[in-house]
DNA sequence: CCAGTATATATGTGTTGTCCTATACTTGTT
DNA sequence: AACAAGTATAGGACAACACATATATACTGG
């Protein structure tokens, strides 16, 4: 399972809580490739407990709910390791967009742009706030580790990148296939497709993840 | 869900049954960007089928298990429509491969290469399937849905490529620094890293697809 | 003063997805 | 004749993930 090795990374890099593995590292430093929700940690952490990869140091608290600071095990490196120079297969794109889009045949003209356009905007939010945090890290990362981290937000970065640029290929396509369905009338009202950018607000959903 | 409303879709093109579903539609299809196990499209069907989504004739087979050809309802067809409307957030990029790179700090040189080098062996078979598929259809898609459909393909390959680019610059980077970390000895022994570069390199692009 | 946020862990429950097995008959292959 | 592969559906078991709630306290802002 990859969270357990996830989790084995990073109790590697420095023991930790549950609490600091999802607030500080999944949700700050992982989330672009890989997400994990609170309940899961904690039970993924029990898991490797009873399993010897890590193990907890119960550290009292008089104010607050005792913190399990756990570390990793000779055991659980082993294990690290051995998966880490595992490959495996790709996994395979699953994205419920290409769904929408592969049966999107009947949809009206503005909607199927106004889907794209929406998909296009939020990835661009995405590819800001990726910007930010890679500029955060230093420009010539000395240590290994630190270049791969910088890599696997490169990846983020590309796939995303990809993404944008798939979208505004198939939003031109569209709109030459549209425009030429119902060809322009001769007065110039073919804003129909182009303009509507601004005004339209079909923002459906918009909940930032976690 | 997601598969319920691709299982929607497809039924909409033209009745089927489950076995045609998995094996025509998810096998062949729908593949390259989602993907469903045959148990789980039975028991979707079942579902469908009790919430009047879907809606099954039973023909009855003398030699064969009878075949229970489904047909999406007024009520699906509604159903499907309001969801390929929405909008939603692109989901999370979810690669465990990243997270092996992430923490692949204490790897060999050599173990870290040939990761990476697996993984793009990997995503060039596979763009070369998509290319396979893409060129099946027709150079000039007439109808809508046809178009659609190409799209979603353009969508994997252009991901699968950007991925192998960032594959290829992230090898530069590590083959540099490696050679860097341990300088090469004045014998010329210095191909340990750059040989297996140029023979595939550029195969990599190429869009010369249709 | 009350609400919200942060610290910290735990569990219940439901959904989605994977793997495996069972059934049953036909056709093609070695 | 034996065996695999294709047609066709079904269900058990389980892993992974998501959503919600519970507990307990301290601090901060309106």
């Amino acid at each position: 399972m990859s969270l357990e090795h996830a989790i084995l990374g990073f109790l590697r890099e420095r023991p930790m809580t549950g609490y600091d593995l999802k607030n500080v590292c999944f949700d700050e430093s992982a989330s672009h490739f890989w997400t994990a929700d609170q309940s899961q940690v904690y039970r993924t952490l029990d898991r490797l407990e009873t399993r010897r990869l890590v193990r907890a140091k119960r550290e009292r608290q008089t104010s607050r709910p005792d913190r399990k600071i756990y570390s990793i095990t000779d055991t659980g490196g082993a294990e690290l390791d051995a998966w880490i120079a595992r490959s495996d297969t790709p996994p395979p794109l699953r994205d419920p967009f290409l769904i929408r889009l592969r049966f999107a045949a009947d949809l009206p003209d503005d909607d199927l742009l106004g889907l794209l356009r929406d998909r296009r905007d939020a990835l661009q939010e995405r590819l800001e706030s990726l910007r930010v945090r890679s500029a955060e890290g230093s420009a010539e990362p000395r240590d290994r580790a630190t270049l791969l981290h910088r890599l696997t937000l490169d990846a983020a970065a590309t796939d995303v990148r990809a993404e944008i640029d798939w979208i505004d290929d198939s939003l031109e396509l569209l709109e030459a296939r549209i425009e030429q369905e119902n060809p322009t009338p001769p007065g110039g009202q073919s804003r129909l497709f182009s303009p509507a950018r601004g005004a339209r607000g079909s923002v459906t959903d918009e909940g930032s993840a976690t």
